[in-house]
DNA sequence: TAGATTGTTAATCGATTAACAATC
DNA sequence: TAGATTGTTAATCGATTAACAATC
């Protein structure tokens, strides 16, 4: 069972590992890797570790082989139907960075409750009825919804989702769902990321007198 | 020096104790505490010790008092005048939530550097040049600066608002930000977020097998 | 081969949990 | 007063770091 702490750093490494792809660097040591990422050399061989031997001793790490076994590791090499639910404006601004940046997960059905919106499209997806949401994930054997509908209408929305069958939630509702643990759940509280922020100011003006 | 591990539950405290407020409910223990936001009773105990003694032996916690200190110690009893830089589709419907979620950090500037966004409103304010941004940050006392622009220009907007003399920067790019130990700096990867889901899908499907 | 750097074991550190005395 | 529940110390657990043998 890999722990939580490191699951929450995998997407640091692809991140850097892209950027030095991108910059053309063909090797990397942990602790060059380290001075750039910030985690100590011992815990990013640590890391790598628990899942192979992804390095060569006396060498290094190859920053080409290193990002295609975390992306593989990550679940990154294959893609995942999406729909989203809840088409306000976190909604559409979730749709159009999925559509702009290609992460993968690829929004084929959006849904909302709202008739003001039922009918429009967004990227040649039309919204649809929330009503036909459980048959929609279920036809098209959809593997991930995205809910960005209000704090009293998620778990509803959860319920559908899971009922349909579907692998992951990804929730911007600020609230803690309940899912069976058969279904991945992550969630992106952005009040509680903000009010993280303003302890951190606090903290920093106390620590200045 | 609180822990980070504590920092990232507090947010979570003040959600319940929010719903409880709202419920009516008057006094909470930390059993029923624990059993409704899944830490253990002695965490929750150990974490608000950290701070203060905020309940009563035989009694427990009285979830108004309870809310409202955790409210000082998130900082979240004052207001934090805001810019956000980056008015595309994060920006905006970063910009629309805290206007209608009135979270505290009242966004009185916009920022962009696209000619057609530039001179547009939204939610009664202006869309205003890049270039007059580190101006009107020292002008009006601005507190927070939120990034919304691209990964290519975000280290360069985070010097301009920390020159200008932000306490703390809300960071969407995908980026580590270097930032100065002064200001505070809380980033949302919305990427490693979505990177954590599709590895805890794959976890999941593997050990169905 | 010698130098470099990994992979891995052992030591340390910090966070969580358990236990219970204090006290409302 | 007796019962309940906190506040806090001590024990445990897990994660991080240090060290070094293995090996490219």
């Amino acid at each position: 069972m890999i722990s939580n702490a490191i699951i929450r750093r995998l997407p640091r490494y692809r991140r850097y590992l892209g950027q030095l792809q991108r910059q053309g660097v063909q090797k990397i040591s942990s602790n060059e890797l380290s001075a750039l990422i910030g985690f100590t050399a011992s815990q990013i061989r640590q890391d790598f570790n628990t899942f192979d031997n992804f390095g060569q001793q006396g060498y290094g790490y190859s920053v080409d082989y290193l990002y295609s076994e975390i992306n593989k590791i990550l679940g990154l090499d294959r893609e995942y139907k999406t729909v989203l639910v809840g088409v306000g404006n976190m909604g559409q601004a979730i749709t159009n960075y999925n559509y702009y940046y290609k992460v993968g997960f690829n929004i084929i059905g959006l849904f909302d409750s709202n008739p003001k919106l039922i009918g429009n499209t967004i990227n040649d997806v039309v919204i649809k009825d929330v009503s036909e949401l459980e048959d929609f994930v279920k036809e098209n054997g959809i593997d991930v919804g995205i809910i960005c509908v209000g704090r009293n209408n998620a778990q509803e929305v959860a319920d559908m989702l899971v009922n349909a069958g579907v692998s992951g939630i990804w929730n911007f509702a600020p609230i803690d769902l309940e899912v069976p643990d058969t279904v991945a759940l992550e969630s992106v509280h952005l009040s509680d990321s903000l009010h993280t922020l303003a302890f951190k100011i606090k903290t920093n003006e106390e620590s200045k007198k």
